[in-house]
DNA sequence: GCCGTTTTCGGCCCGACTGTTTTCAGTCG
């Protein structure tokens, strides 16, 4: 079995369970959980930087002892240290933090004290009543760990972005209209884009928080309050997605936009830097021993720090502070940039909508041309057009267009690649089309050299211009096929073709991290709606949310061109072909 | 365990809420 960074990562993560369960040194738990980070956000496999003699050391968070692990590891698929704390401590542990009021010190007393290892047993001695009488328990706990134990299976799930906006908006919207409230917004992992939040962190301007709390605690959606204060509550909604408001005073909001938004990561580098500078940041503000420096404003909060705002996206401490004091900040790419859309379905296969009407809709948001898309023969599910039916489609799109003003459609196909790389239709039809965009729908479960090397073949061929959804993964449904994207990226550069950045709430595939090395590569990404009705043009923004996290600027999105432009660019892998 | 234009040793982010603590530890974000 290959041994991936995510192996590596968990294996760390382990570690630090473990660790914090004993009462080690809390810094060095952090270190190890910064170490998986680390590796979880490479965007390569650091067996293959092993392979390039790379020195681990320089990757941020690992030094000596870390990067002789993480060799360990890839050379003999074990830990020894790992193993040696397992030998102390029940290696089921660790799944009891993930019960919700149980951190390290209380399951260190649930395991010295009781015996207790695992969720099953933990029931049984809560109901026993055997809980209440350890230290820094009692009977409230007692109850509260027996509630949740219950609903564990619920809240500890993620919620898609797109589902979290459906009950952020309203939220919203009911506490902008609660007296005495100026101003509400979502901050978290929500404000900077990430795929799936695990909660909302909503903010409130408000002089007498204890109203507001309350009155959010009142919002007719909520299930359960978990906590109350004059300044902060948490509640669960009935959807089971937890929310947590706080309420700060005007002068205050731009630290506490800042600090809510997080990420956790980038607040503790940023608050570093300022440490150093001799300034203390909390929520309420940047501090200069006991006077405020910077607070009502976020864009001024950053000044204070000496920094330039940096864009939500981007908080991720992943590079974005050291572009910033560097003034390399990207200028993320708009969802008003885009001037078209390269992916969409029409009721021909298995869209909503005919072509008319979603050339019509996209011309109400704005955009220049549609790509009509639709899927080819072998997707039979999608009732997919074979040559002679793609062919009807070419003439309808030449007819649309000589009636169509303010738009003009492309013509494409959604053409699968089959398992040996070849695509589904012949050549002598792609050739008739704007642009062809492969995508995989099958095969799933090839082995990474072979998904690799089926891919790669297909964008040999001459016509292909596009790579849609690249690892095919469903977020919380479907895992990422197992494929080299280094080598993808590598290849779409050669040959002068595209990957897609499919915007559907379910996709957001291209991932962020591999817009980044899409981008450092030169290769021009798309962002598409892959629209099957006319609605779907929406999702749009949550596919420019994911761009923007993986730092793309509207000269590396290939939608961003006009008609003319893009033309040119479409044309460029038949041009490369001849060069062979 | 990591890290370094104040440091190779001595630091490592900061505050709110809960419950059981009568002065604060644990958990969470």
């Amino acid at each position: 079995m290959p041994v991936h960074n995510e192996d590596i990562a968990r294996i760390f993560d382990r570690i630090a369970d473990l660790l914090e369960i004993e009462g080690d040194n809390p810094f060095r738990i952090r270190a190890y959980r910064n170490a998986a980070r680390t590796l979880r956000e490479l965007g390569m496999d650091v067996r293959k930087l092993v392979e390039q003699g790379e020195d681990l050391t320089t990757l941020p968070g690992i030094g000596r002892d870390l990067a002789a692990k993480i060799h360990e590891i890839l050379d003999t698929g074990r830990c020894r240290a790992l193993e040696k704390l397992e030998k102390k401590l029940p290696p089921e542990l660790p799944e009891l933090l993930r019960i919700p009021g149980l951190g390290p010190k209380r399951v260190h007393a649930l395991y010295h004290e009781l015996d207790i290892h695992t969720p099953e047993q933990l029931e049984r001695a809560a109901r026993d009543g055997r809980i209440r009488d350890l230290p820094g328990f009692g009977a409230r706990t007692e109850a509260r760990i027996l509630e949740t134990l219950h609903a564990h299976a619920d809240t500890a799930r993620r919620f898609k972005l797109a589902v979290a906006a459906q009950y952020a908006e309203p939220l919203v919207e009911y506490l902008q209209g609660v007296k005495g409230v100026e101003r509400v917004e979502v901050a978290g992992s929500y404000r900077r884009a990430k795929e799936t939040v695990g909660d909302l962190d909503v903010l409130a301007i408000a002089k007498n928080g204890d109203a507001v709390t309350r009155a959010f605690t009142r919002y007719d959606e909520v299930d359960s309050v978990l906590s109350r204060g004059p300044t902060r509550a948490t509640v669960i909604l009935g959807s089971g997605l937890q929310v947590d408001l706080r309420v700060v005073p005007r002068e205050s909001y731009g630290a506490a936009l800042y600090y809510f938004t997080g990420s956790r990561a980038h607040n503790i580098a940023v608050r570093r830097i300022a440490q150093k500078r001799g300034l203390k940041v909390n929520e309420y503000g940047v501090w200069r021993g006991d006077s405020r420096i910077a607070g009502d404003d976020e864009k001024k909060v950053l000044k204070a720090i000496g920094l330039p705002w940096i864009p939500p996206e981007l908080r991720e401490n992943r590079g974005e502070i050291e572009a910033a004091r560097a003034g390399l900040l990207p200028d993320l790419v708009k969802l008003s940039d885009l001037r078209g859309d390269l992916h969409a379905h029409s009721r021909a296969t298995d869209g909503h909508a005919s072509i008319l009407e979603m050339a019509r809709a996209a011309r109400a948001h704005g955009f220049e041309y549609l790509a009509i898309t639709d899927h080819s023969r072998r997707l039979t599910v999608a009732h997919g057009l074979d040559r002679k039916r793609l062919l009807a489609q070419i003439e309808t799109i030449d007819q649309l267009n000589d009636r169509l003003h303010g738009i003009t459609l492309l013509k494409g196909i959604e053409v699968d690649i089959l398992e040996d790389g070849r695509l589904d239709l012949p050549d002598a039809v792609l050739e008739k089309l704007d642009l062809v965009v492969g995508a995989v729908h099958s095969s799933f479960d090839l082995s990474r050299a072979k998904q690799t090397r089926r891919i790669l073949r297909a964008m040999d061929n001459p016509y292909f211009t596009l790579l849609a959804h690249p690892t095919g993964r469903l977020i919380d449904r479907r895992a990422p096929y197992d494929v080299d994207m280094g080598r993808l990226i590598h290849h779409a550069r050669q040959r002068g073709c595209y990957l897609e950045l499919n915007a559907h709430p379910e996709r957001l595939d291209l991932l962020d991290t591999h817009c980044q090395m899409a981008r450092e590569e030169g290769v021009l990404v798309a962002v598409n709606s892959d629209a099957h009705s006319i609605a779907d043009f929406d999702n749009l923004r949550f596919g420019i949310g994911q761009a923007r996290r993986g730092w793309l600027e509207k000269k590396d999105v290939l939608n961003t061109r006009t008609l003319r432009q893009l033309r040119r660019l479409l044309a460029r892998p038949r041009r490369n072909a001849g060069k062979g």
